[in-house]
DNA sequence: GCGTCCGTTGTAAGGGCTTACATCGCTGCT
DNA sequence: AGCAGCGATGTAAGCCCTTACAACGGACGC
């Protein structure tokens, strides 16, 4: 394989020349660097980004460590931190943990090619972050609390799901069971809390108990299916996520039931089934790919150095009122504010 | 930052002892190893990828090239391509090209990082995949036609074009329009053939235009839209993906035409909401992780030099029978049966 | 008691690149 | 004419590993 040295042999230069050449820098003279870039093409160079890499004592490298691949969600987060990552000159690594033995082997493993890693939601436990972190490799956390001083990206969830739940309140809906199950995650628990607050602030009874569902449609529908064939079932549903409330629209049509007549029907994500459902599916949009982007910044700010205490990023979200509320009305949205904390307070 | 040399004078060994360790050699003493773990810990080693990279003359990496990341086409190529590359040892980068301006460079800089390349439909044109076969970089192109010696990995597009339109004339729809753009893709133009060969075959008249329309959601609208106006409407519409198709079954709705009485719809992919439009939407699936798997296996096989000229791999697709075509039965699979061609006849 | 062999560890030579510093040849000024 | 200064190029050290080969010491066989 032909190297800087085979390339300079040819043009008849050193091989500081051809790395300059390479590089772009500026301070070679013009007919040497194409003599020299003629020479590349001629032998058929190409850099080897690990001699690179160590010499410059970076990988330009940054890792994404998600779950599973299904849904729009992590397309919409690995496209944002992918279109990030390229401003920022920085190549992406991608692993995923879904159905992996050793997961923190994985990513330990991609920690000696990365300069920091994007961790997702419910890939690795918090010892294994926690371990990465003693190997100084910068960190960004994605759904999921911050351990130590990593930095979180969180979404907003709490106030959004107090609204939504609001929402159904005004609509007339007497009782309306949460589906879907808080423990599961930070953000499902914020979800929940919302819901809850918003029976308080409105004086109603505060529901204590969730019905119980795993993320996924068919879970979703033999959890509705079951909640729906009480004698007194509620009148909405308040489902933790689209594919939850999609297993709901299944269940209310095995029932009978009509969509929002009979039971009321919200998500949360806005995959792209919900505008396309009928009735249209009111629930909350996420900003996936500003997401991704905000990671791969805080991450590369990270590994610059600029930064050094651990924060959390709250990206707004979206209500997105379609019908299955009770409405009319056609995509409605309806963002919140932008909010960033740093858990740090000696920060300015 | 922490080195072998750290690690080695921490545990009072060799560094040799050290990378002996670290790579799980057998000849090393267990005291001694049980040492030089605690020493790694205890400094808090990361090994450094590149450095390794560099010694081993490997990078065991390759590289994903798509052009974006919309649909579950690319998240299940993604998935299988992850799985089965982890599953050799492989990290794999990934670069998305879209919108991007130049991605020719994107792609050449990560050539200098993988030990291989898989590069996706229209990412860039054949001229760059050319050059960067001058780099004796190993390739794999996917859903696109072979170019020099690389590999092609593609989806049966023809034969079941052909089925599926066949099934659609047996159904007694007597004329159907294409809707989608052979030019655009080699699949499309594939499809293309298969449809209008179905008519040769049964003796019908042979359409010699279709309606053109690119691969979305609005653009199928659009065309469907037109087509379905005019004062000879064809009884169905063979989409050349779903997504014109989700657009044709609007299009359909805005003009008062009922699915499948007034017009059938067919579409192309098995996309998740196929299975969820009312009626059922009869497409063909294709087997996307497996792509993505055998992109990974038949890199590394040419990575690792078993494998020299250049073959097609043409994966097998399932015709995917729901309502919208006119039956009245529930996802009945197709498959067709799976095909390898290697272009070199002297292949054994 | 000595030589052999084997298991364990160390020494040192790369692997391909970047870049600080040295060198060289000019230009242009005094 | 002589020299400072500058632009262009070269020299060589260093980045952190892997691994062929050497060295060492103890067990074992004769």
């Amino acid at each position: 394989m032909p190297t800087i040295y085979t390339v300079a042999d040819h043009a008849g230069v050193s091989i500081a020349t051809v790395s300059r050449v390479d590089r772009g820098s500026p301070s070679v003279a013009d007919p040497t660097a194409k003599r020299v870039r003629a020479s590349m093409q001629e032998v058929g160079y190409r850099p080897n980004g690990a001699a690179r890499a160590l010499a410059m004592q970076r990988h330009d490298a940054i890792g994404l460590v998600f779950p599973h691949l299904s849904g729009p969600y992590y397309s919409g987060v690995i496209l944002g931190l992918e279109a990030a990552a390229a401003a920022l000159g920085q190549a992406v690594y991608i692993v995923a943990t879904q159905g992996r033995n050793h997961p923190e082997q994985l990513v330990t493993d991609l920690g000696s090619r990365v300069d920091g890693l994007v961790i997702a939601g419910r890939t690795i436990p918090d010892e294994a972050v926690r371990q990465l972190q003693r190997l100084r490799l910068p960190l960004i956390l994605l759904a999921r609390n911050a351990v130590g001083t990593a930095d979180a990206i969180r979404t907003e969830n709490r106030r959004n799901a107090e609204r939504l739940t609001s929402h159904l309140l005004q609509h007339g809906h007497r009782t309306i069971a949460f589906v879907g199950d808080p423990e599961s995650s930070p953000d499902a628990m914020e979800r929940w809390e919302g819901f809850r607050a918003a029976h308080q602030h409105l004086r109603r009874r505060v529901p204590n108990a969730p019905v119980r569902s795993a993320f996924g449609e068919a879970e979703g529908q033999q959890a509705a299916r079951e909640v729906l064939r009480e004698p007194k079932r509620p009148n909405a549903l308040f489902c933790a996520n689209d594919e939850i409330a999609l297993g709901a629209y299944r269940a209310a049509a095995d029932l009978g039931l009509s969509i929002p007549t009979d039971v009321a029907i919200t998500g949360w994500d806005d995959i792209a089934l919900a505008r396309l459902l009928s009735p249209g599916l009111t629930t909350v949009r996420q900003p996936v790919t500003e997401i991704g982007a905000a990671a791969a910044r805080l991450l590369m700010e990270r590994v610059n150095g600029s930064r050094r205490v651990g924060s959390t990023t709250v990206l707004p979200t979206e209500m997105t009122i379609r019908s299955s509320c009770g409405c009319e009305s056609q995509d409605r949205r309806h963002p919140t504010h932008r909010l960033t904390e740093t858990d740090d307070i000696n920060q300015p």
